[in-house]
DNA sequence: CCCTTACATTTGTATATACAATTGTTGTAA
DNA sequence: TTACAACAATTGTATATACAAATGTAAGGG
């Protein structure tokens, strides 16, 4: 990736605000890569992530907050994907017996399916993105990730 | 950053699909403070890129596939962004001369004092998003953004 | 039991973005 | 010169997102 093409808005960027930049336009080529490997499934990266959650819970169903707490987006918006979703009978909703402020999201089985391939798709895309990376080259750029 | 925590959505998560969401959550937290650092200035992110790239142009008027070129936005929104600057008397665009088909875009006097005061906002984020990184950190982790 | 507060989610609204179609301009080949 | 393709930017529209306010429910003190 050519980040020095695109980076030369300043005469002398010093290497902070270039890490920063760098992770921006990284972060963008994964989502653009991403959104693109999911388009023929319909779904968004986001509606992607609250299935890979959902199915994480092994029938145990999740709440809004629980989905929230794992996702980038905010809460409002997760209504809304949910919705999205249940539209494409991926997952369904029923308001929680117990304590009925809370709902209770689960996935379907037709969720599964399509879930399952849309794994094939991401594993693909991935391996591309990551096709430079060595093993250990994957070990330090997560150690490295994590101080932030 | 805690990723652990978050992306518990599956048993076992390979070290590919756990970089790929390390670097969109470390993503969101570099977008999200430096989008809190930009608000009393009353500029997106996007807009402030957009200062950045004209600033770095020394006076050479930019067109807007220069700017697109640079930036992660697409072109119509591109268009939008300047709009926007344009409102807040950051930046003035003028039809090109030589070819009626482009435009020139140029910041302002009022836009680069403007973006003074925001370059301190953002140094100060910067520093305090990279505060755990050595210098050798930082030429590591630039170094293993180039592979993707 | 009523009132207040906290909780969990939803709705409204403004703004942002992606994608496709459109406008206006230039260059060029018949 | 005119017709057509290519270029540069803009507009329309659908969707996505952020933020604030509103809804409905539960829990606890008087």
């Amino acid at each position: 990736m050519n980040v020095e093409k695109i980076i030369k808005t300043e005469k002398q960027i010093p290497i902070t605000s270039r890490t920063i930049i760098h992770l921006s336009l990284v972060e963008a080529k994964i989502n653009e890569m991403m959104t693109a490997a999911l388009k023929p499934h319909g779904v968004s990266l986001q509606q992607f992530n609250v299935l890979r959650i959902l199915r994480g819970q092994k029938g145990k169903p999740a709440n809004l907050s629980t989905l929230n707490e794992r996702m980038v987006t905010k809460m409002s918006n997760t209504t809304r994907l949910v919705d999205k979703l249940i539209l494409k009978g991926y997952v369904d909703r029923m308001v929680c017996p117990s304590n009925r402020r809370k709902v209770e999201i689960n996935i379907t089985s037709k969720g599964e399916s399509a879930l399952a391939l849309m794994d094939v798709a991401l594993k693909e895309t991935e391996e591309k993105l990551l096709q430079n990376f060595s093993m250990e080259d994957l070990r330090s750029i997560n150690e490295l990730l994590d101080k932030f």
